[in-house]
DNA sequence: CTCATTAATTTACGCGCGTTAAGTTTTTCA
DNA sequence: TGAAAAACTTAACGCGCGTAAATTAATGAG
């Protein structure tokens, strides 16, 4: 195939028959040279194997084609799930996605920021811890570089949000628990990492209020990602000392259910709807588990793909229109009632 | 705080009082230069918030200070566990981790083996796809990098491999079985995508006959890294066609089992040892979910951490060792019984 | 205090590529 | 066919840092 090792572009560039600022012009934009010289690049290319070194190039370049990635927590399989999806658009763009997660701690949130801006990414996607983020960091770093904020909203950081509607998914759930048995009382951890949390809380209050029902909040201690580990200790608990007021749980999220779904079992209680069954238990982000736990869990879908489609969308927008003010637009996506067997 | 941005290294040296080679040196190794120096240079750093110029380091460097780390899947929670882990060894050992999935697919892995090589990586973490994998390409680029393999086995790639004893594994599962209750037949997909399932098939088959009973094997159709979704599927309609031929299914892995688990749900079967219960379902790996999915999961627990460490020390050993022609090292951990009461 | 070490400094080159300026060739189209 | 436009070539500089050689300064034992 090759007959030498090509070492650097200029070697390149004789061997395609081509100067080395043309070569270059075309690693740039493949577009922007003429047919037939693009065409013997890529012959030359086929033969040679040659790739521009991605440090000298990077070097000059004021922006790389870096996107980088952040996640909170990806032992989650939510965000392995979206994390993935981004990175195949990212790759599909052209661009070299870089993938991060904060594991759940402050401080990793803090260094990624700080290595990332490093790299000089084209721009950032970012998950925010939430609640535990330092803010003054993300502030900053937000100010430096293009960032999309998806799944968790911060006030006033980022330029744009993809994320899903709260209000709405609860709504559903409520209305759909109501509808066909006990008033669900809620439950969540005390101090949630996350701010849906937060805002699922408030919808759950004022849906309950809307159709005359009274809310009844049971609250988990804990404050790390354990979430399914928690729901499991803290709803064990509040089976055993009958601090349910209702049939009905409604969990702020798919894996505090699932945890509070194996205390059930535990505990002997039959898990479903209808008679033969002791409790209900919904949940809320169809978290890809869900559908196979025992028995499956009733919740309210999350469209992973959209907002992974819409957040690198949006990266994307904010990327060719420059530095303009842009008007931090936000998406909330609506979710889907998905029922199955848990309620 | 500072005056003025630092823009290269020539400034921040300036600022220090330093001259600039030495401040290179430096930021190579902090312990290479005078203690009096070291702290200048450290006042000054605290004063100015320079780092280097990561692409230009790395320009000349012929290995950089990253370390690639790739997995096959990144949504498999023990592939994210087990990342995060090998991660922060990275990190605390002054490398830059930079972590990959290949989600699966063939190509992806290729190409992560492709931009990887342009990194210059000082060394890589490859736990490959297995079945498909392409192996000329694994080959091309083990021979070129050092990179321990984990977690799959391939024969004579890579410089060392860490993974788990999977002959210990079903020993101990099969024996406990037997043990306690009817001989278990062995759950497992048709057509493998990892490695490790021929080893347990096979070592279901000698434990059987070893103990005196003619295993039973029930194979499940399905090609992809869905494993609950085809534990599911098949093993539901195995339940359907009564096709299991005893009361004990071991599965293969612990997303097969969580599969099969709400198949054995759907079915009306009740999951447990003991009377009442229609079935016992057991597997292996210790998920980071089997514990709380209903009934918990009984199964082998793979050591994560330590397959994490050591994989990653390794690594180290290989790095310091130069290209010694590295007496190719293989470490197998051994599992434990994890009984929980899913069997 | 002297001499031998050890460490820092000065000077200078090179890495591989982006990019620009000026000159040359090719293409396009009237 | 000829001129303008487009694309290319040559030449050269700069990016930020690693690194080497020669020189000077600091250290420490005797």
């Amino acid at each position: 195939m090759d007959q030498r090792k090509i070492r650097n572009m200029e070697e390149f560039a004789a061997v395609s028959g081509i100067s080395r600022p043309t070569v270059s012009k075309y690693f740039n934009d493949p577009d922007s040279v003429r047919q037939s010289t693009r065409d013997r690049i890529e012959a030359a290319l086929e033969a040679y194997d040659y790739r521009p070194n991605i440090f000298a190039v990077n070097q000059n370049r004021r922006l790389t084609k870096n996107i980088g990635i952040v996640v909170p927590y990806l032992a989650d399989p939510f965000f392995a799930e979206i994390g993935r999806t981004i990175e195949r658009r990212c790759i599909d763009a052209g661009f070299s996605p870089i993938l991060f997660s904060s594991h759940g701690v402050t401080a990793y949130e803090i260094d990624i920021l700080e290595s990332l801006r490093s790299l000089k990414p084209a721009g950032v996607l970012l998950a925010p811890l939430g609640r535990t983020s330092d803010r003054a960091a993300l502030e900053k770093f937000c100010a430096d570089v293009p960032t999309v904020l998806f799944d968790s909203f911060v006030e006033g950081i980022g330029r744009a949000f993809v994320g899903s509607n709260n209000q709405q998914f609860v709504e559903l759930s409520v209305e759909y628990l109501c509808r066909t048995g006990e008033p669900p009382c809620f439950f969540e951890m005390e101090t949630p990492v996350n701010p849906n949390a937060r805002r699922r809380r408030a919808a759950y209050l004022s849906t309950m209020e809307r159709l005359g029902h009274s809310p009844q909040i049971v609250q988990a201690k804990g404050k790390n990602w354990d979430f399914e580990k928690i729901g499991y200790a803290e709803g064990g608990r509040a089976f055993a000392e009958r601090a349910f007021p209702t049939n009905t749980i409604l969990c702020s999220n798919d894996r505090l259910a699932i945890g509070v779904l194996a205390a059930a079992y535990k505990n002997g209680l039959r898990v479903g709807r209808g008679h033969g069954h002791a409790v209900r238990i919904a949940g809320h982000d169809d978290h890809p588990f869900s559908r196979f736990t025992s028995p499956p869990l009733t919740t309210v879908s999350q469209d992973y793909a959209a907002i992974a489609d819409r957040s690198f969308e949006t990266l994307l927008h904010l990327l060719d229109a420059g530095d303009g003010v842009g008007d931090h637009d936000a998406t909330f996506f609506d979710g889907q009632l998905v029922m199955r067997d848990s309620a």
